[in-house]
DNA sequence: CATGAATGAGAGTTCATTCAT
DNA sequence: AATGAATGAACTCTCATTCAT
């Protein structure tokens, strides 16, 4: 055995978790928890059943790892992000909501969001968890920049939570739904200019008037 | 036998199926369909464990009963709203969504959405009944409205689709949380003004807008 | 109400347990006592479920019933037969044979045996009772025929026992077959020159040698 | 992992289908299929109910296997016999039926035949199967037997299905009520001579005659 | 008498979890 | 570290039995 064995034999021992925590997500999402048999999950992940339970004390346990460990360091980049780019609300909040879609909303690790909500109801502290460390640091986030917008007189005033959901939910929900109907459904397809509607929409919408008042 | 007995029996046996369904909707958008025990819905329906068996064939035709009943007479009567309405865009689309969300969405029959979402992996065939019967209907009309409101000048010319979903997401997005996560978490309260907001918001930036007509 | 109605109800009601019973028989037989369902053996008799319970106390209540209450009759016809035919053994036993044949081992009561023969393990006592009332009585008739014909040096001698099961199991297996496999399979059909055979296999090997002698 | 681990349970494991086999043979016999309990099949077997799901998809399944894995290996050692043995019919015949019954009918592979009698109602397509597969290919032997003893003028001629049945009919139903009555009730007791006598009378009528021309 | 809705104990089946190898 | 055979608790579903009508 030399070195380059040990190497590779030691990079999959440790990548070994964060595989079979992928192979947990998808599965998870794809059938929600009860439905998900960890002989599936082996399979997927290319380990037999036994070997789960070397990483992760329970199915239970599997589920916390999948939601905890996969999230947060997504979040951090974004605060990192939100300190770095500074001044411009309306750019800033735009960059962020694209970022969203493209770093998270519209990969597999979305399926978390779609995961969660369908299991709120049987796993209440993990669903305070995520909704404490993970949607309310990104709301926060977001609620930042609408309040900074405020200020500046950018954006016009008003609730900033409920602003903070209008502005979210339509990326959100695109991303739940694409996590669940759209997988086994041929929907209808949403249009490439999606993106250029919501943004018009939602400016338009958010932006203070008077850039319109003297044209 | 005198009327009231036959009346008596009768009734409570014309109810039963409905009985169940509303407390196996109830269990399936808590739970999810396979963390749900026939056991509950039964106790919770005030019956035994059989007697779902006697109005249901299996867990499945149960779940089947609980999406393809509770929603049709609701469609129906969407629909007959928009003929009985007519003209003003924008005053129709305002009452649909209102009602939509007083008479749907924010009732135990919302949670059909967040289950819906949930189980689409699990019920192909159920999810892609409910995308065309439910979804299909319901955005049609919003469709239509849209694009009334556009031929009529009152709204602005964009693609319907995306728009649609602008419009909708946000309502369907406060359902879908409402039913999941806030029923277990104390979540960021939704201001009891999040309506104006959102309508606000929403037709905003969705009117054509007059004070734009002289640059 | 009057006198006719009331007879015919009141035949009706006599016959009742009877009907109940040959619907059993039939359902037991062909599927067995365990796998026949209480609901169809009503079904068949054109009852309802209840209405089993008002004549027999149990499903093993009617299974007793279904055994004990249709073949005694039979029996005792059988024995006064032998009483009144007297002389002639192979006679007698020929017709006793043939008697047997066409009035029960062909017809649907002959799937008693069958019936007993699969549920023995399960009822040991109606087994016994079995045992002892009916193929004791009939065993024992055609003992006495034999051993007759014995004595009278018309049948070779040998243990009559094992003659007795010679003469009798290619008929109760015949019996058998007809109310098992023959009902789903194409079976090889027997011929029609079975009894033929059958009688002329057994007197041959039956009597004593010397009328072949003279032929 | 040495030889002797691996050894052990790999013959453990190779050895279990047989074991599990031979435990529901004897309760289906016993009980029938729809009375046995898979509890008390695995209990026999000295393992836990789940261990039969490691083997055998279902009840059903393991009936099917039952039937289909027990019975072929004897038939074709039966074949073979009828192939080597060759010249003698009577002898051949003789030997032949001694041999089922001293190697099938009268061992607990014996309960098959009383099982498929008991069970032919409820698996039709088994049936129909064991009765190609099994009772077909052991019938065509005694047929073939019994058409070369007529050739060679051993045989007295007459209809050889009918005979087919005349010879070994008596056998079976021995072995069938071996495996019911016998095993509950106190049966009058089949007498040691039991086979002398049977050989007597099916030579004697069967053979062709002239042996008893000269007494 | 007759009905059939309701019951609940019991059986088949699944699958998270364990542990000898 | 990895395996997969074995376990048994828990779930779905069935059906003999009861009883209000």
């Amino acid at each position: 055995m030399n070195a380059t064995e040990t190497t590779r034999r030691q990079r999959r021992k440790e990548a070994r978790p964060a595989e079979l925590a992928a192979a947990a997500l998808a599965l998870f999402v794809e059938k929600g928890f009860a439905a998900t048999r960890l002989d599936d999950v082996a399979a997927r992940a290319g380990v037999s059943k036994g070997t789960l339970y070397l990483y992760f004390d329970s199915k239970e346990a599997l589920f916390r790892a999948v939601i905890e460990e996969s999230l947060l360091p997504l979040i951090d980049a974004f605060e990192i992000k939100v300190e770095a780019l500074g001044a411009d609300p309306e750019r800033l909040l735009r960059e962020l909501l694209v970022e969203w879609w493209e770093r998270f909303g519209s990969t597999p690790l979305g399926g978390t969001c779609k995961l969660m909500i369908s299991e709120a109801g049987n796993f209440p502290e993990v669903a305070a968890y995520f909704n404490d460390a993970v949607i309310g640091r990104w709301s926060a986030l977001l609620y930042r920049v609408i309040e900074a917008g405020m200020e500046q007189g950018v954006f016009r005033r008003g609730n900033p939570e409920a602003l903070r959901q209008m502005v979210f939910y339509p990326l959100l929900m695109r991303s739940v739904w694409l996590h669940s109907m759209a997988g086994c459904v041929a929907c209808r397809a949403a249009p490439d200019t999606y993106f250029d509607t919501y943004f018009d929409v939602i400016f338009r919408g958010l932006l203070a008037a008077p850039s319109q008042e003297n044209p």
